[in-house]
DNA sequence: CTTGTGTCCTGTAGGC
DNA sequence: TGCCTACAGGACACAA
């Protein structure tokens, strides 16, 4: 499940093989990949433009193209890019743009519930409404201790579901979210506006190491290959996970002879260490 | 405004 | 073997 760091990591390869490409065309495979504007309008409008730049927002890979519009990709949970050559078409392909070297960028996603966006750079449409309400990154400079705190601060939902909203937290998703509440020492059911001013510190601490260490290791690819990075390489960061997808083994803290369990938190799954986390 | 729940979507895993 | 169901989950709509 592409989270910011899977995200960074998909924008840093791709970008040598797209920026100064000019698209020559698209096809849709399926019209309901295209979240705005019409099909017909999408394919007409990124006709001809001029790839610029990658960039990104939160979980939104962020394609700058010429004359002003963004392609704006959201993967959801499956969704994959790759760069292929033109005759190549891989399984789940959705969406492809046609470049101008003999080769296509391909937007694969199994599930269909990621999109692609056409829009004007700066003036986003409402359906993207997410983009426009998004908060502070944990790798950006604001994001602190004060501005954590002052989000969490009298709410009584789960620190961990105040986590996974984009307007506290833009970028992380279900495992980062679980690994920096493992590093934090605090439990995902917690009442997010229960959480002393240390364990606010933490945590916010603990968002910003554990995804520059995503970044650092290029993401994390679990076992059913739902995240890959382009040229369908594995992350590494699974090899590193502390707590999410390990029910029922042992923490891996030094000394701590915890065994890792599975709960539900606002109807996703939640992975935490009883012994580490309080 | 806040919080919790249901829905989207489809491939895959697991049960029988 | 093969069918069937449950499950995965980010974002959003909606209800209370």
């Amino acid at each position: 499940m592409p989270e910011l760091p899977e995200v960074e990591t998909i924008r840093v390869e791709l970008e040598p093989l797209l920026a100064g490409r000019r698209i020559r065309g698209a096809s849709l495979d399926r019209n309901d990949i295209v979240g705005w504007p019409a099909p017909a309008g999408f394919l007409s409008g990124v006709r001809g433009r001029l790839i610029e730049s990658l960039d990104r927002r939160g979980k939104y890979l962020i394609v700058r193209l010429d004359r002003g519009k963004d392609l704006v990709f959201h993967l959801r949970l499956s969704g994959h890019l790759e760069v292929v050559s033109a005759s190549e078409k891989p399984r789940f392909e959705r969406a492809r743009l046609v470049l101008d070297n003999d080769q296509a960028l391909s937007f694969v996603e199994p599930r269909v519930l990621g999109r692609v966006y056409l829009a004007d750079a700066g003036a986003y449409p409402a359906r993207l409404g997410g983009m426009a309400r998004m908060g502070c990154e944990p790798i950006e400079r604001g994001f602190t201790a004060g501005y954590l705190q002052d989000k969490l601060a009298g709410r009584k939902a789960a620190v961990k579901s105040l986590l996974l909203d984009q307007r506290v937290c833009c970028g992380v998703g279900n495992i980062y979210s679980d690994e920096a509440l493992f590093r934090a020492g605090v439990r995902p059911t917690r009442a997010a506006g229960r959480l002393t001013a240390l364990e606010v510190g933490r945590l916010a601490s603990a968002l910003r190491r554990v995804l520059a260490d995503g970044i650092r290791w290029c993401g994390t690819t679990l076992g059913d290959g739902r995240y890959l990075r382009p040229g369908t390489q594995q992350g590494s960061f699974q090899r590193r996970l502390k707590v999410f997808g390990r029910a029922g083994e042992r923490c891996r803290r030094r000394g701590c002879r915890g065994t890792v369990v599975r709960t539900r938190v606002g109807n996703r799954s939640s992975y935490y260490c009883p012994e580490c986390q309080h």
